[in-house]
DNA sequence: ACCACCTCCTGATCGC
DNA sequence: TGCGATCAGGAGGTGG
């Protein structure tokens, strides 16, 4: 499930491949993963050069003439370059560049998302708008402060994007390990040195797994820039019954707000 | 305004 | 062994 380390590996390498290719054509072999209405989106594309790809939170940002794309992997989505290759299962886009590449947009299970904007509203416009600053632009005291408002766990709030952006379900579990904070305390009993602890985990966790390239938990073959390493650095997340790598305790797995959650129970409170 | 719950979708895994 | 049921989950929508 890509997250903010995974997008932004994808970011860099769709970047480094593609910035300067023109638009020849677009296909959607499945429409629903596009918001706009099909003829708008393709006739829009159309003629376009890609000049770079920004990122926000975990969406990526086709910085286009006129108009900016803007993707969300969600849990499985993943972009190949080909070159007129056949169409394979779970392939629903095309965009097909005037030197004979193509980008095609994979997703078994098509919850990725497609929205056009232009380059004047992209920013104040969603879904970019909705998003809150990713943890190393979060001020911890802003962050404490926000805790203290609100009575839901602290897990759901660190992966509600209009707070804060960038962190999803492993690098949360993650996060909190570090912190020593458990997933179901209540946010406004947060004190605010776990809130200064907080950010600066969620901070390192992400740029750490950034570094290494992300993190590549079920084997697919080689996904476009994402078989990264950091899956031999998780403490916690997806190590049931596994030895807390601190305490030596047996890491858990509980549903909190109907995510899968890895805690040890000893180190975190 | 806030929060719990539903929806989307398919392949993997579970239970009998 | 087979097959239907359940699970996984990010974010937007709905309804209390």
């Amino acid at each position: 499930m890509p997250e903010l380390p995974e997008v932004e590996t994808v970011r860099r390498t769709l970047e480094y491949a593609l910035s300067g290719e023109k638009i020849d054509d677009v296909i959607l072999h499945y429409a629903k993963i596009v918001h706009e209405d099909p003829q708008y989106f393709i006739e829009t594309l159309k003629g376009q050069t890609l000049h770079g790809i920004e990122r926000a939170g975990k969406y990526l940002l086709f910085i286009l003439d006129r108009h900016v794309l803007i993707v969300h992997l969600r849990m499985e989505g993943k972009f190949y370059i080909k070159s007129q290759e056949p169409l394979e299962k779970h392939e629903h886009v095309t965009i097909r560049f005037q030197s004979g590449r193509e980008l095609r947009y994979h997703d078994v299970r098509k919850f990725g998302t497609m929205d056009l904007r232009t380059l004047e509203n992209y920013l104040s416009s969603e879904p970019v708008s909705n998003l809150g600053p990713e943890p190393k632009d979060l001020d911890p005291h802003v962050f404490h402060q926000i805790c203290q408002k609100k009575s839901i766990e602290i897990k759901p709030l660190l992966l509600d994007q209009t707070i804060i952006s960038g962190l999803g379900n492993i690098y949360v579990d993650e996060t909190l390990f570090r912190s020593h904070v458990h997933p179901t305390r209540i946010a406004h009993t947060i004190t605010k040195d776990e809130a200064i602890s907080l950010i600066a985990s969620a901070t390192y966790v992400l740029n750490k797994a950034t570094s290494l390239g992300g993190t590549t938990i079920r084997s697919y073959t080689s996904s476009l820039g994402v078989s990264g390493k950091f899956q031999n650095e998780l403490m916690v997340h997806m190590r049931k019954g596994s030895p807390c790598p601190v305490c030596g305790q047996a890491i858990i797995k509980m549903k909190v707000k109907g995510r899968g959650t890895y805690v040890c129970e000893h180190c975190q409170h």
